[in-house]
DNA sequence: ATAGGGTTAG
């Protein structure tokens, strides 16, 4: 080693004696071989400058090329493009090299459009693009979807040759698979004279972006049958085309995940995307335990992939692990890791942890906003919701049509009627957002909850578009809660025709029967669901407890503790009754919500889980619920009672919104 | 050199 390669060294040596740098004669002779050394390291920008301009001074040096490519690299490893391209400027005699330089300083830092008009600019100075640009300004035409650039390079790669070219060839599968152009992209892939995995996962991902399923898959079984072994970026190209889709993609994926040899983060990330994607995050949360258990270190984009899952299943004790692990390791700033810690907190009923995430934001975006409002909305503090939306508005970020579903949707759980008018306004007049499907479904919630039931039947038939389950479902509840026979038998009308498998709708219709006492109709209900066949899902409750989930069904008989939880149960029913508890047996209208008729006598999935957190751990201790279906009033005025008695906090999540239980009150004021 | 992994509602 002759010379000295610390760039620490030079920026001391610099910023201490800046005297040296008062005029060229004094300045200590550098090599071409020094610079091009600490240049290589990638210095920073104070570093760079410093030496740049040392460089300007010798002659020698300024005029060299090699050290102005070493320059302009390090100025866009800084995200300096701009001044890359000053230095490019003062490169004489500049050749293709100096050129894909500069084009690449721009690619990497995202200034796609400034690389395409210096690649434009290479035919004025007479020189060829050859195999390095083309990839390079092909891939700006991918990020942009440039299709019409990139036919254009394609062209010119014919022009010249390089289409025969393995890299040229990849760019120019993937520039045409990301601008949809699947049929031009797999032409150029079969034509290709050789391929590797990039050309594969290129078509799988550009078939996979469009939602072409089957043909991803047939990509991926192509090249496993040509022998080219599957990587992780196959797994990663993959991701788009199995979300919400048939258990078979999943475990497809699943084989590919387990047939991999390297084991890069990216697959373990890509494959709790895939469990997360598709409604299983117990999966996604235990292969999120394994990785740590294999020593593999979660990044950014594992946690962010995993607080989702955590967030369904309420395990808040993982996610409050996961925060500190994000704190340990320092990955604090980033956006997307934050908003979804918020809305870990969120889902698991922890207001106050999600308000600390968002309050030590350093920024924050419409989705920081968005998860806080609905955080507050399913917790039944729409007016709390409401202060944050104009807040949002006056920190200057526009609301979203996402946001605009999270603040209807906590005014109509808060039964703020005139406010979600006044944002469904907002949003149509103000923002000149068009309303979706979704929006349509808050606002006949909205008007449904609030007893204005003939309006939100009136709100329907002007809809620009056909209404569909949800719209109607969110009509017949209110019906069933005013008791309205007339709209209510519309609606199941509708459902039945839409839906006609889903078992929760006959069950609100038979229980508005029930209440107007025309058991005839309820028989006759109950008899059509047996006709059909159709199985009511069964009311499921989850509980975390020493690290783990707890699975409860109604009427589980098969805990381990079974016995005592029933025995607790026992005890705490008398003592319920004191208090003027009289349990709604009544065969017809006891399952007012969507829990399973057949286990009408047995105890509902909640109750279990309650007693047995109740059981299992230090007095005081809040207890969290999650489940499956809504809340029966009968478990309400239960729960209500349970929580004064044990003296605890009970926080159940059901399928629409949280009810915090206390002292025997809940943050729902009965309303929902 | 070329591909490829993340957050919000219902």
């Amino acid at each position: 080693m002759k010379s000295v390669a610390n760039p620490f060294r030079l920026s001391r040596h610099l910023s201490t004696s800046p005297q040296l740098l008062k005029t060229p004669q004094e300045v200590v002779a550098i090599t071409e071989d020094f610079c091009g050394q600490i240049l290589d390291k990638h210095p920073d920008v104070r570093t760079l400058k410093r030496l740049h301009s040392k460089i300007i001074f010798e002659r020698r040096l300024r005029s060299n090329p090699s050290i102005g490519i070493k320059l302009m690299r390090a100025y866009a490893a800084c995200g300096q493009p701009r001044i890359s391209h000053h230095v490019f400027d003062e490169v004489t005699g500049k050749n293709v090299v100096v050129f894909n330089v500069l084009i690449r300083s721009y690619v990497n830092n995202q200034f796609y459009q400034d690389a395409l008009l210096v690649y434009r600019s290479m035919s004025s100075y007479n020189i060829n693009p050859d195999h390095y640009t083309f990839p390079c300004v092909l891939k700006a035409c991918s990020v942009t979807e440039n299709w019409w650039v990139g036919t254009q390079i394609h062209s010119a790669v014919i022009k010249v040759g390089l289409d025969s070219n393995l890299f040229v060839g990849n760019g120019l599968v993937a520039m045409y698979g990301k601008c949809g152009c699947l049929v031009e992209a797999r032409k150029v892939l079969d034509e290709m004279p050789q391929r590797d995995v990039v050309s594969w996962n290129s078509m799988v991902a550009g078939y996979a972006r469009s939602g072409r399923f089957d043909d991803a898959l047939g990509v991926c079984r192509k090249m496993e049958s040509l022998s080219v072994k599957p990587n992780a970026g196959t797994m990663a190209s993959l991701l788009p085309a199995v979300t919400n889709t048939a258990a078979d993609n999943v475990w497809y994926v699943k084989e590919l995940f387990m047939k991999l040899d390297n084991d890069s983060v990216v697959s373990w990330n890509v494959m709790i995307a895939v469990y997360v994607n598709n409604s299983l995050p117990a999966l996604a949360v235990e292969l999120y335990l394994e990785m740590e258990a294999r020593g593999i270190e979660p990044d950014a984009i594992s946690i962010a992939s995993v607080l989702p899952a955590c967030g369904d299943l309420s395990a808040l004790v993982l996610g409050r692990r996961i925060h500190e692990y994000v704190e340990r390791k320092r990955l604090r700033p980033n956006l997307l890791l934050e908003n979804a810690l918020i809305d870990v907190y969120a889902k698991c009923g922890c207001l106050r942890g999600a308000r600390e995430v968002f309050d030590g934001m350093q920024c924050r975006d419409v989705v920081s906003w968005t998860s806080l409002i609905s955080a507050y909305g399913m917790n039944g503090q729409g007016r709390n919701a409401v202060a944050l939306f104009s807040k949002m508005q006056d920190s200057g970020l526009t609301p979203d049509l996402i946001a605009f579903v999270s603040i209807l949707s906590a005014c109509s759980h808060a039964g703020l009627l005139d406010e979600g008018r006044y944002f469904y306004k907002l949003m149509t007049q103000k923002y000149r957002l068009v309303p979706r499907l979704e929006h349509f479904a808050c606002m006949v919630d909205l008007l449904g909850r609030a007893g204005q039931v003939d309006e939100a039947y009136n709100f329907i038939k002007q809809m620009p578009m056909e209404p569909n389950d949800r719209i109607w479902g969110a009509l017949l509840s209110a019906c069933r809660v005013y008791s309205n026979m007339d709209i209510g038998l519309i609606a199941a009308d509708h459902l039945f025709q839409l839906v006609p498998e889903q078992a929760g709708y006959y069950v609100l219709l038979s229980n508005i029967y029930a209440k107007a006492g025309r058991w005839e109709d309820v028989t006759t209900i109950r008899s059509i669901m047996k006709g059909r066949g159709i199985k009511k899902m069964p009311g499921v409750s989850n509980v975390e407890f020493n690290h783990r989930v707890y699975t409860f069904l109604a009427g589980d008989q098969s805990h381990p503790q079974s016995k005592e939880i029933y025995e607790e149960l026992d005890v705490l029913v008398g003592k319920m009754k004191e208090m003027g508890y009289v349990p709604e047996t009544d065969s017809a209208l006891h399952d007012v919500e969507e829990e399973d008729k057949e286990n009408h006598l047995a105890v509902h999935s909640e109750k279990l889980a309650i007693v047995f957190a109740i059981i299992n751990t230090e007095p005081g201790t809040p207890i969290r619920i999650t489940k499956n279906l809504r809340v029966c009033g009968d478990c309400h005025i239960a729960i209500k009672l349970i929580s004064k008695i044990a003296e605890r906090e009970i926080i159940v999540r059901d399928t629409n919104r949280f009810h915090h239980f206390q002292n025997g009150v809940c943050s729902c004021d009965d309303y929902w």
